[in-house]
DNA sequence: TCAAGTTGTCTAACAACATAGACAACTTGA
DNA sequence: TCAAGTTGTCTATGTTGTTAGACAACTTGA
């Protein structure tokens, strides 16, 4: 590794950002794990710490790796890309992505509907919903938390059969749906809520994204209503433009 | 082109001399072509011109651009790739570098050979010789002018046979030799002289290689030596080793 | 011959890059 | 609790990059 000697037009730090990279793309940094320390680093790229921190920042502010003070900086896991189209399930998508996809119920309850939700379930105010609470990981690391609400006349006991089966996919299949899909996503953003963040294994401060969408069968039936919060660091939305 | 904004770690006369050298490689400044002045390319990048010296001396440097003062600056024409295989023609590697080759005869005589040549071409000292001295061309560009000795018993008119056909390949075919093999190649290198700068059309203290070969009939005989400069900066020598 | 346009060279000033050393703040494991 | 190892921050200094302006030297075409 010896970088210098004649003036390339390339800052060293960049140089350095750019090996590092390089190794978490071939996998000498395996993601999640710790880089060596800016010390060793700066040995390795025969190079001045400060150059070295220089690098790591830049790395940092693309998030590709992340600086715990007086532990050392690790490489974060690479964001989940979650593409947006009419087919759209969680845990196809995590699995498209070489990933283990989990879910578990925090909380379930049957309640009337509140206005907003009724009317996108095409519902009347007040009819009976299941609401189901759900953490959703992708190889053990909480990918987002958020709300699901099924029409209860329809899904009576879905509280039962999700804690169950731990995925919407599968309590819609065993409801008898083999095929539904995405009418309507929308997608905005916040800071983390304090209880959010504990459930999600996230520091304070950090962004989310606020993900609000409709399924329908292939009758156009509405089937479901969800409003999740995703963190933002580790997932991608994609939106093909067809 | 708008470069700047934050710090990228690649220098501005850096980003340049790669647009520069792009636009060179995609024909958007065409070989031998001028180049845009150096407070247009200043204003194209919105840079210094100071910057843009730079860069172009980086590409001065490595020969893709030749700055002339009170003129402008020129794209170099690409380097002729010359392989020395067991077949080596001047005029068919020129043609398949998609260029016209081309010979020009400036002198001639039938003189008793030096000891070196002749025992190079099989002969006993003082055997007569045709020698010609010619310039070589590729699309009008003089490549290397040289020496080439013929043995004046087998190709007593060689040299007005050269002056009408301008290529060594036609003056062998016409005396009935359809084939023939380069048997060795030596390869130095010198500045060049007045006199051969002023005929390649070359600045002075440029440097030229030098090349003494020899070649064979397919029986082996003997059929010409030669001694010949090359442009160094126009040419480049490829030796496969098979 | 001359004006316009070109590259070559010089000085000056400021910003960005890089190195060096020291110490604080924090985490980890013994 | 403590020592070792880590990242965070500060000051200082020298080098390289970038801009700016001016003028010289040269080429080209009218």
């Amino acid at each position: 590794m010896n970088i210098q000697d004649k003036p390339t037009g390339v800052a060293l730090w960049r140089q350095v950002a750019d090996g590092i990279e390089r190794g978490i793309a071939d996998g000498t940094y395996p993601s999640g794990e710790k880089l060596p320390g800016e010390t060793e680093i700066a040995e390795i790229y025969r190079v001045n710490r400060h150059t070295v921190r220089r690098a790591l920042a830049t790395l940092a502010e693309r998030g590709l790796v992340r600086a715990e003070r007086g532990s050392g900086t690790y490489v974060e896991a690479p964001k989940l890309s979650y593409p947006l189209r009419s087919r759209t399930r969680f845990s196809e998508i995590v699995g498209a992505g070489g990933r283990e996809p989990d879910g578990k119920m925090i909380d379930a309850f049957t309640e009337p509907s509140p206005r907003d939700i009724a009317k996108q379930l095409g519902l009347k105010t007040g009819a009976l919903l299941v609401r189901i609470e759900a953490l959703r990981f992708a190889d053990r690391t909480p990918i987002c938390i958020g709300t699901t609400w099924f029409p209860a006349s329809r899904f009576a006991d879905a509280a039962e059969v999700y804690a169950r089966l731990n995925s919407t996919t599968k309590l819609l299949a065993h409801y008898g749906i083999r095929d539904y899909r995405r009418l309507s996503t929308r997608i905005t953003a916040a800071i983390v809520s304090a209880t959010d963040a504990a459930k999600l294994d996230l520091a304070l401060g950090r962004s989310v994204l606020i993900v609000e969408s409709t399924d329908v069968d292939l009758d156009g039936t509405p089937l479901k209503v969800s409003r999740s919060r995703f963190v933002a660091e580790r997932v991608e939305f994609v939106v093909e433009n067809a």
